[in-house]
This record gives structure tokens, sequence and C-alpha cells, in this order.
DNA sequence: GTGAAAGCGCTAACAA
DNA sequence: TTGTTAGCGCTTTCAC
């Protein structure tokens, strides 16, 4: 047999859909024994209500959209399970899209999810120039990513993190210090690590050696550029990578070059994710509060929603995971 | 000003609803000139679609739902990924619901999802006795675990993962061999690893030594089972962990009894992401074929979604990563 | 306390 | 080639 609808149920308890209704949502007023017949009657035909025709006259889905490049990498998956957690108690859904850092995907998805009919979004990938987040006046939240001055954005303090991780590779005597880093054409808050490292750098009269990485680069891609830089640069000493992933790959390519981390090599990480911590504890870095980037970031969608007025930054501390590599 | 519908195009553009529909559809015939009036009128008005009004009517959301312990774990967030990807290439959009190991939960989520009609659902949580998944009709597939004699499994290779675990281990002379384990009252494929080390252990005239870990039991509360086993196994020297996290703490616990792996104690988890292995590539463990067992999950998902038959279970071959540990 | 009827935005028979 | 009308399953005015 086909779902049961609200009006079979109202047929078997003998009253009309609109009593059934009454029932369902707890409202108006009620005789007990009607009450308690409809009760039966949804019982006796397992009848679950239509979210979907609720949708539609709501016009609210109670459904969210996270826009993540991928919940293969640690961070991201860890940030998506904590934002789907806290979503849920605040009794929403979750529609998920891993753009891949694929700018047309993350359009597909973005038209998806607007189609259909998502409350809000919160978005963490990296894509340039997708218009269409400002075509619509769906409320959103973007993770550590500039999108538009009507944006809001939750990001952990990245300069801070920059200089606390310098502060850690220039302490144990690093003097030539490479940064690797993403696409600078994103307005990414992440820019302020490598704003850190430069600040630092010139503090010290050292000159800056920077290395952009794709984002959309294979790690085996990733280990070539970090070839590149140990071949390039013999005197390297330190390394801030912009994330835990690059800082793993170089320690793996230094090993490659007989190079002893931390002995030939400061390696400082970034990110600090409770998989990197639990497999790779011996990797200094710093880590994002994640739980707490995810807590703002439901909130502060949530104010939205309802049409509160919300900070367009939001910066939380980082704090230092402490390894032995650097 | 509200989203505008397909009326306000119709209005717009000087035709039908009908016609509107048709152009959006691209079905029956149409003049080229109407068409053109309609998708300009659509432009001008930045028409979207509402999808769940379609849903509501052509009876299929293109949504599936995903029910996993927690993306947080790189094994089930790698899984998710590829999930998502596979469905989006599809055409269906997905739901997802971490369970965080709360029957609670996972019964909530199956119900929002069955409200949400979502078109079908892939289960990797692992919770026993939630008889919803029985009363209804909806496909479903199951990753590495047996629900009922009704929905398809997809699982890895559990037996022959088991005994290459144990010939590892074996083969590098380790004779006091303990095995650490999922709670065994959930039918799980991955309990054929367990099967797997007792045959071996008793072909080799060896006594088994199982732990059962608890599923929802923290980080903390895991390294304090593991001290347990070092504490009373003065002479264990070699672990075959259920899985990579597993082998990480007992890895680590194994530091604070002074215990040198691999010399006095061999080590050999389960899962093998990527993720491990970039972070950690010294642990020797077996894979899973993840991307495999997504592409299955997902083909067979839409088979039942068409009606078609399905095998009741289906297993997919494992491989080794050699590493240090054993 | 309860019901009849209209409508959420869309699609598809059936006409024209 | 295009329009009229009914209906997907639900909620809510408004009337009794």
């Amino acid at each position: 047999m086909q779902n049961p609808k609200l009006e079979d149920v109202a047929a078997l308890a003998g009253v009309s859909k609109t009593t059934v209704s009454r029932v369902l949502n707890n409202r108006g007023y009620l005789s007990e024994k009607t009450k308690q017949k409809v009760f039966d009657s949804m019982k006796a035909l397992h009848y679950q209500p239509n979210d979907v025709a609720r949708q539609l006259f709501s016009k609210e889905t109670k459904m969210v959209g996270l826009i993540f490049p991928t919940t293969a990498n640690p961070f991201f998956g860890q940030m998506a399970a904590q934002l789907e957690m806290k979503l849920f108690n605040a009794g929403y859904k979750v529609l998920i899209g891993n753009s891949m850092n694929d700018p047309l995907k993350e359009k597909e998805y973005l038209q998806k999810l607007l189609a259909n009919q998502v409350d809000g979004l919160i978005v963490g990938a990296h894509n340039q120039n997708i218009a269409e987040y400002n075509n619509t006046n769906l409320p959103i939240v973007a993770i550590d990513r500039v999108m538009n001055d009507d944006i809001p954005v939750i990001a952990s303090d990245n300069y801070d993190g920059g200089k606390k991780a310098m502060t850690l590779l220039l302490k144990r005597g690093a003097r030539h210090i490479v940064h690797t880093d993403g696409p600078t054409d994103l307005q990414s808050p992440a820019l302020d690590r490598r704003r850190a490292y430069e600040d630092m750098m010139a503090a010290n009269d050292l000159p800056t050696i920077v290395y952009t990485v794709a984002l959309d680069s294979s790690d085996a891609q990733k280990k070539e550029t970090f070839r590149q830089i140990l071949k390039e640069n013999k005197k390297i000493d330190g390394v801030f990578a912009s994330n835990d992933v690059d800082a793993s790959l170089i320690i793996q390519v230094a090993a490659e070059f007989q190079k002893q981390v931390p002995e030939d090599l400061l390696v400082v990480g970034y990110d600090g994710t409770e998989t990197v911590r639990l497999f790779k504890p011996e990797l200094t870095t710093i880590i994002q509060p994640i739980e707490e980037m995810a807590a703002m970031a439901v909130s502060t969608l949530m104010d939205r929603i309802e049409g509160k007025k919300t900070p367009h930054k939001i910066i939380l501390p980082v704090t230092v995971h402490q390894g032995t590599t650097a």
C-alpha cells in the first residue's frame, strides 16, 4: 500500500482532515476522546506526516545546506560533524555538498540547495566569483572565507596562529623558513597566516620564501612542489605549512632528502584536528577551535534566519599543540 | 520581494503557467518565440523553480539519507564524501545524519528522513533494534552491517582482512596476540575479523585474548581499556586492532609502558584510510576499498530504487598497507 | 469542539 | 501550439 495520508487517518477515525491536523500539531480545542481516536488510527495505519507537503505550505524546510570542499579531509569532516550536531539540536536537517574545490560543482550545489528551499547555508568551500551567492537573500554564514560585505564570517585567529607558529620556529633557531600557502587571490582570512609569517620574518630581518599550493592538487602533485622547495632552498631549516596535510607531506619528502625532523628541519602545521593529534601527535601544530567555530556558525545562522543583526566577523582564539617537530 | 513563482513568470511573459512549466521541463511542442519570451521573463525575475512543490507532485525528492556514526572519523568521513560524490553524479542530493552511536538519535534521524520523503537510505551506523528499519519499504542499503534479510549489505572481505592481519603478526613471530573488537551483539560483518583471528590462533594452538571496546567510548576511555590490556597480559607481543584509531591509541599506551613498536609489540590496524596512510604511514593496516564500497552501495541503491533485484551481500577485496609496525 | 474550503507552487490530463 | 482545470498532502481561515 502507498503511504497513508492524513485523509486516510481522518476516514478511519471518522473525523475531518482538519481535526487530524489539529491533533498532529496539538492546536485548538479537542476532546480527549477525539484525540484518542485519531492517535489510534495513526498508530493503526503507521501514519507518518509528509514533510514535503508541510514545507510547501509553511515555506520553510528546516534544512540547512552545507557546502564544503570534502568531508574526506579531517578538518572539514570534523567541522561538518560538529555543525551537523548543533544544527540537529536546533531542529535542522543538513543537506551536504562536497565541492571538491570545483567551482562548477559548487555552483550546481548552490542552485540545488536554493531550489530545495533550504532555510540557510553554511559555506566553507573556497571558490571565487560565484555570483549566485550575492543574488540571494538567503541567510548565509561563511567559515574562514570572506564572501561579501553582507555575509558574516567565522574564523579562527589566523594572524595570531601564524605568529604562534613562527614564534615556535624562530625560538628553536630556524632562520630559513619557508611558508606554504593557498592561492592568494582567494579572499580568505587564512591569508592572515601569511601576513603573520611575513611580518615575523621582516621583524627578524629574514627574507620570506612562500610557495603556493593549489587547493585542488593531488597529494602526489603537492609532494612534487615540496621536493622543489627542498631542491631550491638548500639552507631551509624550517617550514610553516598552512595545514597539517601539507606538513605531513613535507615531512615525508624531507625523509627522501635524508633530512631529519626536527634535527635538520623544523615543521609546524596548521589545523590540529583530533585526527592528526591522534595519528601524528609528534606534529607541532596550531589548533583551530573547530567546535567553537561550529557553535558560532550555527548560532549566527540562527540569528540571521530570525532576522537579527549579526556581527560581520567573528574571530576565535587558537592554541598550540606542542609536538616534537618544532 | 518574495521569490517569484511560475505564475509570475507566466504573467510577465503573457502565457499560461502550463507553458512556463513546459519550457522549464522541455516537454511538448513550443514555438521558439514563446520559449524565448519565457526564458527572458525567467531571467528578468531571477526565477528559480521550487523543488518542494515539484517533490510534492512527483512524489520523489531525489534525496538520499545517509546515517553514519560521525564524519569526524576518517573512515566515515571518506566514505561519506565518496557516497556523496557518486550520488551527486546520479542526480541525488544527500541528507546526512551523524548518529554518534546513539540509538535514540539514529531513530530520530530515521524518522526525520522518512518524513522528508527521501528516495533511499544508506546506513553505516551501528545500532541494534531499530524496528523502524523494518517497518518501511524504502530502498535501503547497509554498509558493513547486517540489518535484516531484505536489506543488502556492502562489506569488505573482513575474514580475509583478518587473516591477512594475523598472517603478518604471526610471520613476524608474535605469539601472544590480543584482538580488540566492537560489541559482538551487533550483527556486523566486521565480526568476521574476529572469526579470522580466532581461527588463525586456533590453527597455531594459541589462546585467544579478545577485548571489547564500546563504540561510544571516548578516546580516553579506550586508552584506559588498553592500559588494562597491557597490565593484564605481560607477555603480549602482538595486537590486531579492529580499527586504526584503536591501533594508534594502543601504540600511544604502549609508549607509556616503555614498550617499543615493533620491537616489543607488533601492531596491525584496520581501515587504512588515506588519512591514516598520510599521517601515520608507519602503521601496518588492512585497507578497506572505500571508493569501491561507495560505488557498489550507490549502484545497489539505484537498483533498489528502480525496483530491480539486488544481491543480498556484496563483498569487496581488501589489501595490505605495509608499514613498520608489523 | 469540529468541519468545509481554499491555497502553498508545481505538473499533467484533457480540451481547444 | 497553447490554456483550463484538477490535484499532490498538508494547514489554516472562517463558519457552525
